[in-house]
RNA sequence: AGGCGAUUGGUGUAACGGUAGCACACUGCCCUUUGAAGGCAGUAGCACAAGUUCAAAUCUUGUAUCGCCUGCCA
């Protein structure tokens, strides 16, 4: 599942390819990724990322960051920062980053236009009155009594609530569209409210903040957005955003929706993974089991196959959940090709080579790339006592279990064919250690007249390194944690989905940079971790194991 | 007096009136100094009903099911 060149040919796609055609706005093509600085980025705003800016890119256009700061209340630089940090990461870059909170004036100006053409009031009702105006979803709802006071009146008012003559929550500035309208968000829409809070970015400069209905279009029409690509909920604001560029005669930009991405075994909301992270049931938003880019991250998944993935699970506006096999076949396929191999034992068996001198030890090669002969090779340690993993060793098995048995023989992994002679076992009859014969004819050739199937991996007990290994597994233990209403998604949380363990790894492996990839032959990829890795001691994440099909077999049979 | 949208194998998708294809997952075989990777084969699908048409996954209507909408959130 390469990054493959042909591009993908969803019905956004479609639609902007046909726009150019057209003519539209002269071919020209502008997109943007408008996230809200109240969070960290999650894979469901990747697909946003690689629609975006892909688009941009595939037509020959702009795409910006612009971040939608129209709410202080959970707004900070820290998340301005982190979303920046990983959008590079992920590989892209913008035109220019903007900042809904540089249009206040403009916006401020267009509001006031509104007023004058009778477009809207100042609406004193109480947030509790403005619920029980609005009506439901099956009952119209009721005009404000300052519906319709005098456009004089409310222009007034609207500077004082500027100026800051009023109380949080006293008033607002409301649309004046259609209080029976079937669609609740054209029930007179809330266009500015009075907030006294500290922005980011603006300081103090202002009490009142627009709404996100009367910031994004106008967002958007001010950059010469053409496509304005949002997700599924915004279906009911298409309406509302058209109104106010209709109504204020600006840059018609167009929202287009499209369905955000849902992963089984794992939730993506803002809130559920704040709760996760406040909850302490993960060690912070870039745990490497969140759904966060900075989680995936710094569990080692690489920017291509997150990009793979946005682009294997496409665009549409059918609301689905994608198996989480597919993100991490994603993350296989390109760690196939360029994680370098590496040998680690996770639960070591002894083995003393009986037959190998004392004081020996050579170094044999082992090529770190099978598949990629540029990748090189390294050298490891052999000597008289080495480990094997437990589980690659059985007293009695059938044929089928090709590893190393009581008299068998086995293929140690870029060295010798060893033959299990003995098994020694303490008193509680747990065995503690093999005596293997090495067949000295072996390295790097197969024997002659016979044929040794299997092949394991092995470290020298002399020479590894033990390191701690942190093994990952899916973070709720059912598919879908959110789709029984009646049930509370933490009760899902699966409580095995982070073990702690040590690796005795060969020597190399201690050389590993944090945030660097390799993959422990026959156990899966493994990453140096980025924040509690020491020069010389990495403490390893297990990325995603391999794929395993022989402990499908084992248990089937 | 509700509105908007969606529905194709287990999952995610393609098709734009003319043989339902791809990927993941699953199963079997081959190959292999990673039981990985790779190769080959296989299982499995148009929500339902009417209508239009020589021909419907595709157009129309109805039904069902699901999603979203009653923040001074985005």
């Amino acid at each position: 599942m390469s990054e493959s060149t042909d591009s993908p040919t969803d019905f956004i796609r479609q639609k902007v390819a046909a726009d150019v055609a057209a003519g539209k706005h002269g071919g020209r093509v502008q997109t943007r990724f408008p996230p809200e600085p109240n969070g960290y980025l999650q894979i469901g705003h990747a697909k946003a990322i690689c629609l975006n800016f892909d688009i941009a890119k595939e037509f020959g256009g702009l795409c910006n960051l612009r971040f939608d700061d129209t709410n202080p209340e959970k707004e900070s630089d820290e998340f301005v920062r982190a979303i920046q940090d990983d959008i590079r990461w992920l590989g892209y870059d913008w035109a220019k980053i903007c900042y809904a909170s540089d249009y206040f004036e403009q916006l401020f100006t267009w509001a006031l236009q509104l007023i004058e053409s009778g477009d809207a009031y100042v609406d004193e009702l109480s947030p509790d009155d403005i619920r029980a105006y609005r009506g439901t979803l099956t009952e119209a709802g009721k005009n404000s009594p300052y519906r319709d006071r005098p456009v004089a009146e409310s222009l007034g008012l609207f500077q004082r609530m500027r100026a800051g003559e009023f109380e949080d929550g006293k008033m607002v500035l409301r649309a004046k569209i259609d209080m029976a309208h079937p669609n609740m968000n054209m029930r007179d829409p809330v266009m500015y409210r009075i907030k006294r809070l500290h922005h980011h970015r603006v300081g103090d400069a202002w009490c009142i903040y627009p709404s996100y209905d009367f910031t994004h279009g106008q967002s958007d029409a001010i950059e010469g957005v053409t496509h304005s690509l949002c997700s599924l909920e915004f279906e009911d604001h298409r309406p509302l955003y058209d109104w106010f560029i209709q109504k204020l005669g600006i840059f018609p930009s167009q929202q287009t929706e499209f369905a955000r991405l849902n992963l089984t075994y794992t939730v993506v909301s803002k809130r559920k993974l704040r709760t996760l992270v406040e909850g302490g049931h993960v060690m912070g938003w870039n745990d490497p089991r969140m759904p966060t880019l900075s989680g995936m991250r710094r569990r080692g998944y690489p920017a291509a196959a997150i990009r793979s993935f946005c682009r294997a699970v496409g665009i549409t506006k059918t609301p689905s959940t994608s198996d989480i096999a597919l993100l991490e076949h994603a993350v296989r396929d390109e760690l196939n090709r360029t994680a370098p191999r590496r040998m680690a034992v996770m639960q070591p068996l002894e083995v003393e080579l009986t037959n190998w001198p004392e004081d020996k030890v050579i170094e044999v090669v082992g090529h770190n790339n099978p598949g990629d002969e540029s990748a090189g090779s390294r050298k490891l340690p052999f000597a008289k006592r080495i480990f094997i993993e437990q589980e690659d060793f059985r007293e009695e098995a059938n044929r089928k279990f090709f590893r190393l048995k009581k008299g068998g023989e086995v293929r140690l992994r870029h060295a010798y064919i060893i033959k299990c002679d003995e098994v020694i076992k303490d008193a509680n009859g747990e065995i503690t250690k093999l005596l293997c014969s090495v067949d000295m004819a072996t390295l790097n050739k197969n024997p002659e007249g016979r044929k040794v199937k299997g092949v394991i991996h092995w470290v020298s007990a002399d020479h590894a390194r033990e390191a701690p290994v942190r093994l990952f597994d899916r973070l709720f233990s059912v598919e879908k944690p959110e789709a029984d209403k009646a049930r509370e998604f933490l009760e899902f949380v699966n409580p095995d989905s982070l073990t702690a363990t040590t690796v005795l790894c060969e020597p190399s492996l201690a050389e590993m940079k944090p945030g660097e990839t390799c993959q422990f032959e026959r156990i899966g990829y493994f990453c140096a971790d980025t924040e509690e890795s020491n020069l010389g001691h990495p403490v390893f994440n297990r990325t995603v194991g391999l794929r395993d099909s022989w402990a499908k077999q084992d248990q089937a049979s």
